[in-house]
RNA sequence: GGGCGGUUAGCUCAGUUUGGUAGAGCACAUGACUUACAUUCAUGUGGCCGUAGGUUCAAGUCCUGCACCGCCCACCA
């Protein structure tokens, strides 16, 4: 399946890595080779997760990326680990938002939902999914997601619905389903009911309308409201003052006249109000606030509807009866004037709610719907957090979890609208009201107990996340008993950002400790949100979202990965430019291998390092290096600490491989050991960079090892704590540090390495001598000048020169030639008053006695060590600045 | 009103679990087209770690207060 590039081809290969030809060739190869399917085999332990399932007419944005590049990391760091691993994948219905997509598209055709019939626009629905719902599933295999295609569910799957109705009769049996006439969140626009979750509240400016209502008795005496939403005062059935205020002791239990509707209502107390605010006088409008459907319930109040469900004012409201709300509350504004009934119109800032899917403003709205009694249900799910049996991370979700679970409130699942699960009731019109409830899994061919044919399905469909929250176990097949759901339920980590917690992930342990007696997940990984430069979230609105598949066209799926995660380690600010690193490292890593398949005869995939006794000592430092990051990224991933294994893998890459350890053996490509190593370490950390940045790891492996199948089913390299070599890691610093400090000099005195200057160093660090004695131009090429090695002699015969040690090594240069004197002196002098500066902290330091008491002897002598390089220092300079004089 | 997060280099952020000489990327400056890579390489400039106290020989790190920014929750009419 793979085509053979011989190594030598390599040179042919672009120095540029080509990430386009690359991501569309692996896409399309994992795909179609079903690299990522899992084989339900049991005996191997299991690794599981589920995706969160993206909406049928999602478009990939940043958060997508995000999330599912998270879950790829960790699903193919497990894979290659040797786990059983599902990653299940899927979509789900988005009731409303599918609707409104499709709704959209009637309209361009003049049409409505309503004109067309229920029918024929599920119909329409379901003809837009089978066109378009695949789109980000596609979008998903672009970015490298690894999931188990095969298994792909959509949460109006037939089995799937199945399982929907199956959970709505357990929960209807047990008494946890009911319904209820109730103040519930309304959009007008969509028509539909609202959970409180999906009611967004957005401060707001608006305004406080005082009104007057004159007393029934006394027409000059009146008692003024503040309101904010004037035109609910149709529906006014009292006004309700708190019973300690003095104010108002003595209009409790008069009546008042409703301006406008001319309507005689009482003044009642209670001590919901609160003296401070406003008047002190609330009006009560029961059908059209939820604190006065409360008030209204307490004092067996009339629930006085006065809007039709779009919102306009209905014959309750008399001459206002058509009006918009909005419409309705000018008009109700002016007249008030007119009456002199208006006393002033204050500015105020409050929060209104709007609708999650089409922004409208919700109306709190009194009607019949189903609801789920939440406290039973929670208080398991309560426990299975604070037991620890999940955990969240970071941990301080768990906090705003708990809170939540605690004060959780009844969950409204019915949705006035088409497209989602059918409620599965049906009402006879023969039977009494509270008998007349048929609920079943198929429909009802009659009603039960009195044998009338005439029954009618509830209109209604359910809250799309009364599906979302079957997901970790209906995607396996549930209530169907099966080895998937053995093998696989309970998953282990779920991915998720912090505003899916109350919408789903609660719900989701919830359903699962109810429905299967145990936990959906083990861990939850909540990750940051992604932003714009300035902060703001990326909308479409704003107009400043990226586009992530503008970033894989422009810089490779891989880049989009690696950078996003790099910076995920709380709220990521995103801009375009910060797409650079990850494309700069792919091609770090292009070109490193490039390097290398050109030069090697072919890769050994059962090389295995046994002794490092003989190796040289670069690599055993470089072995060393690898192995200490390996368990380093292990570590991290495991702890989901994904930016930190990146940044890790970073610098061994790029920091520690190609920086030098390539430079050093660049020139040594006739030695067999060093070329067995540096292709051991090339593949071997392909394979720990694959779950990260899949596609130019894959991509090379095929050059590489072709006959070996994918990279992303390899084994991940196995840890060797024996081949950690601190020894050797610290002899090569010191190596890498004699190396730093004639660069420092050569830039320092601004040689140039066509500048070829007779220069000697000297040096004690035997591994710096044997090093620089196996290749002379070596040193050269890492210090980037032209310096020759003697080791043992003195540089007496260089005139007019200065001579440094520094660490282990002397240095003696010429000068003169190089240098503007006057300038130098000038630097070197200033310099110098800062060493001295250093050297009298440090001596007061250790002139103080507790801290020579207490401080451990580690750091005491560290200090000295200090002072002392610090004298050197200082004399060098002090020397150097009297030769420029 | 309650809760949470943040404040470290010009910018974006690590470092805070377990106190011990302040880190990275970008940007900037200087030098180099060195036969893998200029999407590169080398070197450098740049920080009283938000603020006021406390604990300690030692605080970016632990404790307390404050300020500013951001987010979440809540029934302010």
């Amino acid at each position: 399946m793979l085509c053979k590039f011989g190594a030598h081809l390599m040179k042919e290969l672009y120095p540029r890595y080509n990430f386009k030809e690359s991501d569309d060739k692996w896409a399309k190869l994992w795909d179609e080779e079903k690299v990522f399917h899992a084989s339900s085999k049991s005996g191997q332990p299991s690794y599981s997760v589920v995706i969160p399932p993206p909406n049928v007419t999602g478009i990939l944005h940043m958060g997508h990326a995000l999330n599912n590049t998270l879950q790829d990391i960790i699903v193919r760091f497990k894979r290659m680990k040797g786990f059983n691993t599902c990653w299940m994948p899927g979509t789900d219905h988005a009731g409303i938002a599918t609707q409104n997509v499709v709704e959209k598209q009637l309209a361009k055709e003049g049409k409505t939902r309503q004109q067309i019939g229920r029918e024929a626009m599920l119909k329409r629905l379901w003809e837009w999914k089978s066109q378009y719902g695949d789109t980000i599933i596609n979008q998903l295999k672009k970015l490298g997601a690894s999931c188990d295609w095969p298994r792909s569910r959509f949460t109006m799957d037939e089995a799937y619905s199945d399982a929907v109705n199956e959970v709505f009769i357990w929960l209807y049996e047990k008494g946890l389903v009911y319904r209820s006439r109730y103040i519930i969140n309304w959009c007008p626009r969509c028509l539909t009911a609202l959970s409180d979750e999906e009611a967004e509240h957005k401060e707001k400016k608006g305004n406080l309308y005082y009104i007057r209502y004159p007393l029934k008795d006394d027409k000059n005496k009146y008692v003024t409201v503040a309101t904010t939403r004037p035109e609910t005062m149709l529906g006014d059935t009292s006004v309700a003052v708190n019973p300690k205020d003095p104010r108002y002791k003595d209009f409790i239990g008069k009546k008042l006249i409703l301006p406008l509707m001319e309507r005689e209502i009482n003044i009642i107390a209670d001590e919901f109000v609160d003296p401070a605010f406003g008047t002190g006088a609330v009006k009560v409008t029961p059908a059209h606030d939820p604190n006065d459907y409360a008030m209204g319930l307490r004092h067996e109040l009339e629930f006085l509807n006065v809007m039709y469900p779009d919102a306009k004012i209905n014959e309750n409201g008399k001459h206002f009866k058509g009006l918009d709300r909005f419409e309705a509350r000018k008009r109700i504004v002016e007249e008030l004037k007119a009456k002199g009934l208006l006393e002033k119109i204050d500015e105020h800032t409050h929060s209104i709610g709007h609708c999650y899917r089409c922004d409208t403003v919700i109306e709190p709205y009194l009607s019949k719907q189903w609801f789920v009694k939440m406290k039973p249900l929670a208080e398991p799910a309560l426990e299975a957090v604070k037991s620890g049996k999940i955990k969240f991370y970071p941990e301080r979700w768990t906090k705003v979890y708990l809170n939540w679970m605690e004060n959780i409130r009844d969950w409204c699942i019915s949705r006035q609208i088409w497209w989602g699960h059918r409620i599965p009731v049906w009402y006879c019109p023969q039977c009494p009201e509270g008998e007349n409830i048929i609920v079943s899994k198929d429909n009802p061919p009659k009603c039960p107990r009195c044998d009338s044919k005439d029954i009618k399905q509830d209109e209604d469909v359910l809250d799309t996340w009364f599906s979302s929250w079957l997901w970790p176990f209906a995607t396996f097949g549930w209530p169907q008993k099966n080895k998937d759901l053995d093998i696989y339920y309970p998953t282990t980590s779920l991915f998720t950002a912090s505003e899916i917690i109350f919408f789903w992930v609660a719900r989701m342990i919830m359903a699962g400790l109810e429905f299967m007696g145990d936990i959906p997940f083990s861990d939850v990984y909540i990750h940051g949100t992604v932003r714009d430069a300035k902060g703001r979230k990326m909308s479409k609105s704003l107009g400043n979202a990226i586009d992530p598949l503008e970033i894989i066209s422009e810089y490779g799926a891989d880049s989009l990965r690696f950078s996003l995660i790099i910076n995920s380690g709380q709220d990521l600010f995103i801009s375009k430019e910060k797409f650079e690193i990850g494309r700069n490292f792919a091609n770090k890593i292009w070109n490193a291998s490039r390097l290398i398949l050109m030069n090697t005869s072919d890769y050994n995939p059962g090389y295995k390092i046994s002794d490092t006794e003989g190796l040289s000592l670069p690599s055993r430092w470089i072995i060393s290096k690898f192995y200490s990051t390996l368990q380093k990224v292990e570590e991290a991933i495991e702890k989901y600490r994904f930016s930190e294994a990146e940044t890790m893998i970073y610098d061994f890459f790029w920091g520690n491989f190609c920086d030098w350890y390539l430079e050093i053996i660049k020139d040594k490509w006739n030695d067999e050991n060093t070329n067995n190593i540096t292709l051991y370490v090339l593949g071997e950390s392909l394979k720990m960079m694959s779950p990260f940045i899949p596609f130019v790891t894959e991509e090379i492996w095929s050059h590489l090892n072709p006959e070996s199948g994918c990279l992303s089913t390899q084994n991940w390299p196995s840890f060797d704590k024996s081949l950690i070599d601190l020894e050797a890691e610290n002899r090569m610093q010191s190596v890498l540090n004699s190396i730093t400090n004639i660069r420092n000099i050569r830039a320092d005195w601004n040689i140039a390495r066509t500048n070829k200057i007779k220069c000697e160093v000297f040096s004690s660090d035997k591994d710096f001598i044997s090093l620089i004695n196996d290749n002379e131009s070596l040193l050269s090429r890492l210090s980037n000048c032209s310096l020759e090695l003697h080791s043992g002699k003195t540089g007496k015969d260089i005139i007019n020169s200065a001579s440094f040690i520094i660490g282990q090594s002397q240095f003696i240069i010429p000068l003169g030639e190089f240098i503007d004197v006057a300038k130098e002196r000038a630097k070197k002098e200033s310099d110098l008053a800062k060493l001295k500066n250093n050297h009298e902290a440090l001596a007061a330091k250790l002139n103080n006695e507790s801290f020579l008491s207490k401080a451990p002897q580690e750091i005491i002598d560290n200090t000295k060590e200090q002072l002392n390089s610090l004298d050197v220092h200082i004399k060098e300079l002090e020397k150097l600045v009297s030769i420029l004089k």
